[in-house]
DNA sequence: ACGTATAGATGAATTTAAATCATCTATACT
DNA sequence: AGTATAGATGATTTAAATTCATCTATACGT
């Protein structure tokens, strides 16, 4: 003897609004529907859940009690599934102030036109960034992370705006800037390897340091010098002709972009967000 | 975007046991359609609940919130409707030693031949007889009762075994089982009334009181002499041949049987149960 | 008191959803 | 390698839910 659970939130809806039409408008149907959920129910159970008087009803005791157990019952099951579609409506994803200024942000709204079922937020900031439902794209080393979760190894290489033409051999040495990250436990931005591959000398340059590459990047726009920063935050600029490669040889570094669990993200919307991700930037 | 309840639980089991297959045996359904179901479930919330990894599954962090949730709430649903069937799949009636020993007993059994699908509980006694679920039927005055609750208002008779044939006009009194009820606020058997109606005198009987009218029919059927009693107790006795009746009038009295608010029982097992005792009863 | 409007009941017809069947893929276990 | 098992997928069948048309009883306004 099994009861409908659609007949059962008929019953729910009904009782709880007191009347079958309003229980009609609430579900979408007619009333006839709720009418016939209900006796259905009625005649599983072998009980009456309401007095009929005429137009009016009342519920009966027992159709007190059963009201109160599936309203209560619907209500945690109703509460589980909204956070679910909440969390599946939208993608949040936190990383590198970098990354999102340079990258995330200026390509949000590409995203949002391909994808206009899914809408992004982005944040960036110390705080914990695994609670439920939010990605966090790491910046670190390749050890650390997992091979699957890799999103992107890091290259670096000398980037400028347009119009800024070095000569590295003229004494004068040129303004370069470069980071070192707040946190002392990355390995630094492979200058050293990069000076030997390219024959070139530290002392052809006057050093200027930030904390976060973006800066550098912002720097070397304006015309202020040229930066040494990772291929990934410039692949977008280069495009749109705002910086420039000169003809010197990248490097590799140990450094990468990384999704833990990458490929274990339940939402469809997290899993074609990372996909896009990763294509941007591995183009 | 409505999910459907179905689907819910089909998931919910499959996470319960971990196995689609599984699922599928405890919804006596197929696992290809626990497999749409949750498929269903997955498109409609755009996340994935399980991880599928060849033919091993196991629940995704989204998967595991969902069916906590849906577990604990079809939980509370269904200890509710387990209730009110287990409720409804018996009658549990109460009312006084007479009534039940003389009448709902002896027809227990009839009435279960009858309605196979509803078994009868009976019990008299002094506690409690409102708690939920339990019929009780009261023997009192009509005007403390509702009219529609009222199942049959008394009359009271002479009764004695077959073979015992009284002789009024003898000098030798006459035997006369009686009853003086437990509850004072009752009015006594109408045995004057039926008296003078009878143009008879109290002096041509030797009155035996019980607090019971069942003791005193137990004596008139064991040829101890008669009795006075109500009309609604014997009537099963006189068909079988177990009592007769004399030719003297009845007399009604201001008693009857009834059960508060008889005609809002939701049981459908209820409702027969009351419709076949007043059929009995008045038959 | 009468007519009209409203809420619900009922049964037949229709539409929609769910379950199955047949087929296929991948993996575990001999 | 070969077989058995768990699940996925798409087409078809089956069953359930919903509506439509019709009817009853009651509330409400005039």
């Amino acid at each position: 003897m099994q009861v409908s659970l659609q007949a059962l939130k008929a019953f729910e809806s009904a009782a709880r609004r007191g009347s079958f039409k309003l229980a009609a408008e609430e579900l979408s149907l007619t009333p006839t529907a709720i009418s016939h959920h209900i006796s259905n129910l009625e005649s599983r159970l072998n009980v009456s859940l309401f007095h009929r008087v005429g137009r009016q009803i009342s519920l009966t005791e027992t159709g007190i009690r059963l009201a109160k157990a599936s309203s209560d019952g619907f209500q945690v099951i109703n509460k589980a599934l909204d956070e679910v579609m909440k969390a599946s409506s939208a993608v949040r994803v936190t990383t590198t102030s970098s990354l999102a200024a340079m990258v995330l942000i200026p390509s949000q709204h590409e995203f949002e036109q391909a994808n206009p079922d899914i809408s992004i937020e982005i944040s960036t900031g110390e705080r914990v960034d695994d609670q439920p439902y939010i990605i966090p794209i790491r910046f670190g080393v390749v050890s650390v992370a997992e091979s699957a979760d890799v999103i992107k190894s890091e290259s670096f290489d000398l980037f400028g705006a347009y119009g800024v033409e070095p000569d590295f051999r003229s004494n004068e040495p040129i303004t370069l800037y470069t980071t070192q990250w707040k946190n002392r436990a990355l390995p630094e931005p492979p200058l050293a390897t990069w000076l030997a591959e390219n024959e070139l000398d530290e002392s052809n340059f006057r050093l200027k340091v930030f904390d976060q590459e973006l800066f550098g990047i912002q720097q070397a726009m304006a015309k202020n010098g040229l930066v040494f920063c990772s291929t990934t935050l410039t692949g977008r600029l280069l495009k749109f002709n705002l910086l420039q490669q000169y003809d010197t040889k990248p490097v590799k570094s140990e450094l990468c972009y990384y999704a833990p669990n990458k490929d274990h993200f339940e939402t469809r919307s997290a899993a074609r967000f990372l996909d896009w991700i990763e294509t941007t930037l591995n183009q």
